[in-house]
DNA sequence: GTGAAAGCGCTAACAC
DNA sequence: GTGTTAGCGCTTTCAC
């Protein structure tokens, strides 16, 4: 590899030290004018490029910050990829991007192989099954400050950020009450998630505020995609009674349930409605279009982000939760006309 | 910060030297297994964690990549990065995550600070209005090689990964002629880039070899979005004589051009033939399903990661044009039934 | 305001 | 098979 120009370089040819040229090139203010703007333009001249991994052995910290997200090829999770990659830019952080197939067993592994040392701070998504919190605490501990957002342990004592998952949940059933339907059904995420029990009991709720029975078969738990959508979907239509609404956990699941309303020639909306949750591009592309709650995604991720810098940059930063709010995009499959 | 364990604690420990200690810890052979097993044990007991700005730095390799891409909140970049982590986490890489926002003073700005030396490689995708090879050219010549995918320059001697754009749209095009079409438009990508230019000749081919006339006000450029080919189909409706199909450079915009003519009424399909190229999920989502052009998005990434890090391994490979077939998938939007 | 010197944690000749 | 030594490029006391 040819070698990049090191402060060595320019030392010796403005004849000068290199503690001289690193304080000239960072600013620092003991440092003369003149001297200075020497120092720029040899630097210039000669392409300098910092060498960020002394600079971060010398300081002991990089301006890295890990990411950790059970998949990206989604829109909820790259939108909040894309939020949290703008708040980190501007503040001159890079990002380092692992994610774990929503493996708990990958998830574990990408921790343990962590260049912690090389990481000033991380953001994290826990994938469904995740069990592993023990160890996010022993990085925590050991000086690596975490925040977690969106699928959060429930155990940990640091920053988090999430939507009103309960609020838009509960909005999301006294929607489709209010429009009349009486059997609502939830085909819910991963069970065991602190998000999906969150929704379920938003579900709950605004049954039992309208004293409509709650029926156990009528929340059925699988995972979060429009497969696991479709198949709870059959589950129910084929149950001894069948629901005349669906909320589900979030859009895929919802669009797996039109899918297979579709297949049985049942009209949403007017048989069976449908309420989603994310406010995915989709929801609004499908006929029909598919009511939903909608999630900032992209703002989760900034705050994510910005929230974890404040973590890096000041020592004992009191941990925050943030809440965001859940808002009711009220569309066509959930209108019975 | 708790400091980590070092190879001097270790050391110190056992009373056996640093290089000891690190031979062991690498597995190299010139160290006597009990040695090796002891090291091993103190290693764990103390929770040891290598230094990787160490490691880079002593051994002026560091085991991250860098991805450059124009944006990750869409199926097909979203899927392509999927793809490059695979490939990258199975070989022991980490990525390093850089987004332009399609922005060519972005991309200038992120390339020029790029921290070059702790990086190994570089995965790019420029952005649409990228003029910055020089500087690509520039840092493959200090020794860190770049793979471009999808989009790449023109004038750079390094490997590339991309589709067959050609023949997927000549593919397109010849679909919709031998399904009746016959006055056939092309809504295009940003102009100048080089697989918006591939997939216009393959569109213009197609014609050609049918004996069809060319009308030029019947290929309109803009961007990639959804609110690109909105706008370009209303262009090509209120222009003097109407096409009866429309061949979008992506699926993004063929939705766009779906939702416009819903928007006034007209039938696709039937009145007006719709083809994309992408295999978006949402082009088996929408009504009616989209007929499209696949690219295969994860292999793609996995790819260009596996090639990147052949240029890594091995100084002076010879660069690779990786070219991936693309594949039409026939729905309901192109059929006059 | 500037320089000398030590050190961040690890690797890699070179000895023995 | 193991230790000694120097050094990767940069930062940071501590002098002057």
């Amino acid at each position: 590899m040819n070698h990049y120009a090191t402060i060595k370089d320019i030392a010796r040819i403005l004849k000068i030290s290199t503690s001289t040229v690193s304080r000239a090139l960072r600013d620092t203010y003991d440092v003369s004018k003149e001297t200075k703007e020497k120092v720029l333009a040899v630097a210039t001249e000669l392409n300098y490029k910092p060498n960020y991994n002394a600079t971060a052995l010398a300081r002991g910290s990089t301006y890295n910050i890990g990411i950790i997200l059970p998949m990206i090829n989604n829109y909820y999770f790259s939108t909040v990829l894309t939020g949290i990659q703008q708040a980190a830019y501007s503040k001159g952080f890079n990002i380092v991007l692992f994610i774990t197939n929503n493996s708990a067993e990958r998830e574990l592994s990408i921790i343990q192989n962590l260049f912690i040392t090389s990481l000033d701070g991380l953001l994290v998504c826990i994938s469904s099954d995740s069990d592993s919190c023990g160890h996010f605490q022993e990085i925590i501990d050991s000086g690596c400050p975490i925040v977690f957002f969106d699928r959060v342990p429930s155990n940990i004592k640091t920053s988090t950020v999430i939507q009103d998952d309960f609020n838009g949940a509960f909005e999301a059933v006294e929607h489709l009450i209010r429009n009349g339907y009486t059997r609502i059904a939830h085909i819910a995420g991963s069970q065991g998630m602190v998000f999906t029990e969150r929704r379920v009991q938003g579900y709950l709720a605004a049954l039992e505020k309208n004293n409509f029975p709650i029926r156990k078969e009528w929340i059925v738990y699988s995972g979060f995609s429009q497969e696991d959508g479709e198949a709870d979907t059959y589950r129910l239509l084929d149950g001894e009674e069948r629901p005349d609404a669906i909320f589900a956990a979030n859009d895929r699941k919802a669009i797996g349930a039109m899918l297979a309303l579709k297949a049985r020639n049942i009209q949403i909306g007017r048989e069976i409605g449908i309420v989603g949750f994310t406010n995915d591009p989709m929801s609004s592309i499908i006929t029909p279009t598919l009511t939903t709650v909608a999630e900032p995604a992209f703002e989760m991720g900034r705050e994510s982000c910005e929230l974890l810098i404040k973590h890096i940059k000041k020592k004992n930063f009191i941990p925050e939760e943030k809440v965001f709010p859940a808002k009711l995009i009220v569309r066509e499959s959930s209108i019975k006309k």
